[in-house]
DNA sequence: CGAACGGTTCGGCTTAAGCCGAACTGTCCT
DNA sequence: AGGACAGTTCGGCTTAAGCCGAACCGTTCG
């Protein structure tokens, strides 16, 4: 269920249930243990139950925890399902891009000198800056609290850097905003569109060869026992 | 016993079942889970089995989660032992220094502008190079794996940001060289020497006003039921 | 009003996690 | 050889974690 809320968003406590492929009332035991440790927030809005990740704080520790279970059992090659693979191709990871094209976009920012990453951190140049508001892309925060800016995040399948942090946020937002990449509706996995293909090749002069795992609109994973 | 080896040094199965307070034979179960899964490893030297941390990532996974940890429950005030003060005053976190004295160093660096901090991470200035040139410690780096150099971590006892990284582990291993200060025997915490409070007075400009709790040879915390 | 629905609480079940002491292996030191 | 010691394995115990269905409370809507 933290997995599920990782990439940022409020879920009910039966949706979570769904995913969790447990009862309501078992996941609701869990939810309200999680939000009573801090780890999750509950709003109640009407008859719902929206829970979701306390704070960045607590979303780093789940992606480092991720991690290091990523490292374990590297020989297990367990057939991976279509959704496995949606997941390794795109996906958001809290509030920004992850997978191969996560590292894609990364990787473009550095080869055009508009990123420098070193292991410390990132850094947005001034041409990269200039780049992401052609792009359209909002870099002022939202709060008022001082955040990371541009940091890079081993990225747990392709074990390579993706940018997180105000930069990374910001071009997640405005790539679904473009209408380039789409949220597969009950997952993490992101879909890229057909203008989306276009736009990466054109922007970011990556390309795609018969990668694009996703289609169309794909159910999402749904495995409850009854 | 993960917590006690997050200083990065090696301890014995039977040590770490003291640290704690569980028999030997639990301690031995529970240290080869932990070694199966990859997150200790190993070394069998003679009749004793050395664990330590298996990676760095895995350091970082164990620091994210105290660091959550440390968020809950803040109303809680519960009484300090000694022991405590002393880790709150000074402890080694996996390679480098923590808790006040930590931060205190950390911020002196940058009042004298030979560090400089941001959200993103850290970077040493070349007054600041030359600064810890003089001081003697080393920065080469003793492994040919890429390491991060210099990076805030966040104190979990100060909530202030104090040195990681390659240019921490400089100083921590260059301030126990010099004897300014000591491990305590079975704990993370340090103890600040009479020659280390001149040290740091004179090169760092820093001041424990009677905040030096840790006192001579004081036994470690050892509560063991039986 | 009453059915449908989301969420929670309660009671009861199963299972595994955690623990210990005893026994055993291998090493080290008289 | 024999005792001391570090570590592990095994058997057995206790407890709590995890799970479910049934019942119940609010909200929503026909």
């Amino acid at each position: 269920m933290l997995a599920a809320l990782m990439d940022g968003q409020s879920l009910t406590a039966t949706e979570l249930a769904y995913r969790a492929n447990i009862s309501r009332s078992t996941a609701s035991g869990h939810l309200s243990k999680l939000a009573a440790a801090r780890l999750l927030i509950v709003t109640r809005k009407r008859r719902f139950s929206y829970y979701r990740i306390a704070s960045p704080l607590v979303a780093r520790m789940l992606e480092s925890i991720k991690l290091v279970a990523a490292i374990e059992v590297p020989p297990r090659h367990h057939p991976r399902s279509a959704h496995d693979e949606a997941l390794r191709f795109a996906r958001s990871c809290y509030d920004h891009l992850a997978g191969h094209v996560g590292v894609a976009i990364t990787d473009a920012l550095v080869a055009m000198g508009h990123v420098v990453l070193t292991d410390d951190g990132g850094e947005l140049t001034s041409s990269g800056e200039c780049f992401l508001c052609t792009l359209g892309a909002d870099l002022r925060s939202r709060q008022r609290s001082r955040r990371v800016f541009c940091q890079p995040c081993l990225d747990w399948t392709e074990r390579r850097y993706h940018l997180k942090g105000l930069v990374g946020a910001a071009i997640l937002r405005r790539l679904l905003e473009l209408g380039w990449i789409k949220r597969v509706p009950g997952s993490r996995a992101l879909r890229l569109t057909s203008s989306g293909e276009a736009g990466l090749s054109e922007v970011f002069h990556i390309e795609f060869n018969g990668k694009r795992r996703s289609h169309g609109e794909a159910p999402p994973l749904r495995n409850h026992k009854h």
